[in-house]
DNA sequence: CAAAATACGTAACATAAGATACAGCGCTCC
DNA sequence: GGAGCGCTGTATCTTATGTTACGTATTTTG
């Protein structure tokens, strides 16, 4: 069977004619980045003239060089999206336990990959900041994280609410955002009609808003100030948010170390309450 | 310094307007892939128009978009050629992310290496059976975690229900726990004195106690039938439940695995509802 | 060795891609 | 509340990319 374009090459390339055996060289020497430039510049990398590309590509089967870019750039986002794909990893197989533990330490991995220091520090001081209110809801499964966010953040510092029930509850609440306040949402496929309505409700009143989501980014992006991509790719039949909740424990660390000083004093007053 | 086009990106995305922040958080969403696809398939993805993009990647520093496109290939290139380099982002290396992560990463394996895979087995079998009921409870900070995995159990199955609100109302729920179903208690330090009542009560009338808690065991489980002990050490103010958390979504997989049948023809009816 | 078939490159073409000009809109700041 | 500025999208244009046609060179086969 063949599954890479690779493959397909390494079968084929002894029934090419010279040049666009050269062709073929060509591209599995530096695989697959040659295939992503452009004809003139691969045919220049290889030696030879352009029309023996196209005809290259199109004895892998291609109806036009476009379609064989685009397998490439698809194959290349699976193996930049799953990096346990490479090679095999002996010992850890067995068990139904490890395939799920690997697959989410490559998601944390491959989540704060794409996370900078600075990201999360800004998104840290917009949460640290006390100008406004802090609001928190949530999808139909990852409306527990923002359970968990909220419980955390209402300690250490005021005006912190987690937005919960009925939709037309917390509808109602937009009429208490401004642009001064925050939104936190978390919303991951597939997306929420709701949530996405309220977003772009609240954005248009000037709510900023941060989003969790995954990979493929919810529509509420477009409305968000920051917006934070886990990746939820597990072998399961449901998604993984455990990048996110790790995401969601790190910011809640960093706004707890912005917010030592008067942090601090809340959490014995808190205390001193019980 | 600044040696990826990520870094650089993340780096100016505060100083960007709202359209070419939506470019950028793209961008890096599914990094770089989008950035190798044409100027208008960029533009659809991000949900702006072509213009946009242009002028994202002029404030990047570029000439124009070929530019753009050949800095992310070669940036590819080097990538895949070191495969080393895959690993942390050298921009957040030694920053305040990776310690967070890094602990959290030992965490889970430290976790799951106390944890075999028959342990894990036999929990979602009895999670699987349908004999009785299944009820899910948290504490303070822990609540959302059995949210999480009632939301998740309760569609592959009937009869689960997360006790939440206040103290008298799950009290009262006692009522109707006997010795055919199942509690499922998320309890860390400190530990919460009413629900180590409500557990011992639980247990009292032979209901079955899966506890998942820190290494330090809540009381709890001495009348825990399974004890799952999750590390909960970060560098942070607050504890971390991501272990317990990805505890949680490896049993929901399993139990939705072994429900397969029975699970798939419900999750099509609740489909079918909506 | 000759003739046919195949492969390859040059050059012209059509198409789709990136770039630009301009107008409308929203936002901020007086 | 009004004026100014800056951002964004539509429409147009230009470039360069992929594609094709055709003639020459090369190899293969009878």
């Amino acid at each position: 069977m063949i599954s890479s374009i690779a493959e397909l090459i390494s079968d084929r390339i002894g029934a090419m004619p010279a040049g666009e055996r050269r062709a073929a060289q060509t591209l599995i020497a530096n695989y697959p980045l040659t295939g992503l430039k452009t004809v003139a510049e691969f045919s220049a990398a290889a030696g030879v003239s352009s029309p023996t590309i196209l005809r290259f590509v199109a004895r892998l089967g291609f109806q036009n060089y476009p379609e064989f870019q685009s397998a490439l750039q698809d194959e290349l986002a699976a193996q930049l999206q799953s990096p346990a794909s490479r090679t095999l990893n002996p010992g850890s197989a067995g068990g139904a336990v490890s395939p799920m533990l690997e697959a989410t330490l490559d998601n944390l991995r491959e989540t704060f990959r794409h996370l900078t220091d600075k990201q999360l520090a800004d998104i840290a001081a917009r949460l640290a900041e006390r100008r406004g209110k802090t609001f928190l809801i949530g999808g139909r499964f990852t409306d527990p994280l923002a359970r968990y966010m909220a419980a955390h953040l209402a300690i250490i510092q005021p005006d912190v609410y987690h937005l919960a029930g009925q939709e037309s509850i917390w509808r109602d609440r937009l009429i208490d955002m401004g642009k001064r306040d925050v939104l936190v949402i978390f919303d991951i496929r597939r997306y929420q009609e709701s949530l996405v309505r309220f977003a772009e409700k609240a954005h248009h009143r000037g709510v900023q808003i941060i989003l969790f989501t995954d990979q493929w980014l919810s529509p509420i992006a477009r409305f968000a100030r920051h917006v934070i991509a886990g990746r939820t790719a597990v072998p399961s039949a449901w998604d993984s948010s455990a990048a996110l909740f790790v995401v969601a424990e790190t910011l809640i660390g960093a706004v707890t170390r912005q917010l030592e000083a008067a942090g601090a004093k809340r959490i014995r007053d808190l205390e001193s309450l019980r």
